[in-house]
DNA sequence: ATTCTGACA
DNA sequence: TGTCAGAA
């Protein structure tokens, strides 16, 4: 399931095939560029190379337009999801907290005891276990 | 032939 | 955003 994120990130097509793809003129394109958004790769010749993944990012930004959402709305909406993106990273290479610990060392503790989760108290009350 | 950057009559 | 120029 890697491999198909791998092609779609692949930059492989020059600006005329994404004006064919999107409808949008070389300006646009560009100007969009400018701003910050669907940044393409430059092959040798400093000519844009797209990803497929970048024809749906300006696919996306055409459909914001259309909807009358402007340039800097739709920075907006980028910078936000870039942020969430970023604080589930943060969350995953964050150690484990004391209310993890405790969690876990009491999952553990149950299955040791061979209790069930949600029969806590008739441990209490079941001496000759 | 295609694309790039810069500029605006 | 369109479009034209001069270069690659």
């Amino acid at each position: 399931m890697k491999e198909k994120e791998l092609r779609r990130s692949q930059a492989v097509l020059p600006i005329g095939t994404v004006m064919k793809l999107t409808n949008l003129s070389a300006r646009q394109i560009r100007y969009y560029e400018e701003q910050g958004l669907v940044i393409p790769e430059r092959n040798e010749g400093n000519r844009r190379m797209y990803s497929l993944n970048d024809i749906d990012k300006l696919l996306e930004i055409k459909d914001f337009l259309a909807d009358g959402i402007n340039m800097a709305g739709i920075k907006r909406i980028y910078e936000e999801q870039a942020q969430k993106e970023a604080q589930k990273q943060a969350q995953r290479s964050k150690p484990l907290t004391d209310e993890d610990v405790r969690r876990i060392l009491r999952d553990e503790f149950i299955n040791v005891s061979g209790l069930s989760k949600n029969d806590g108290f008739s441990f209490r009350n079941n001496r000759n276990l």
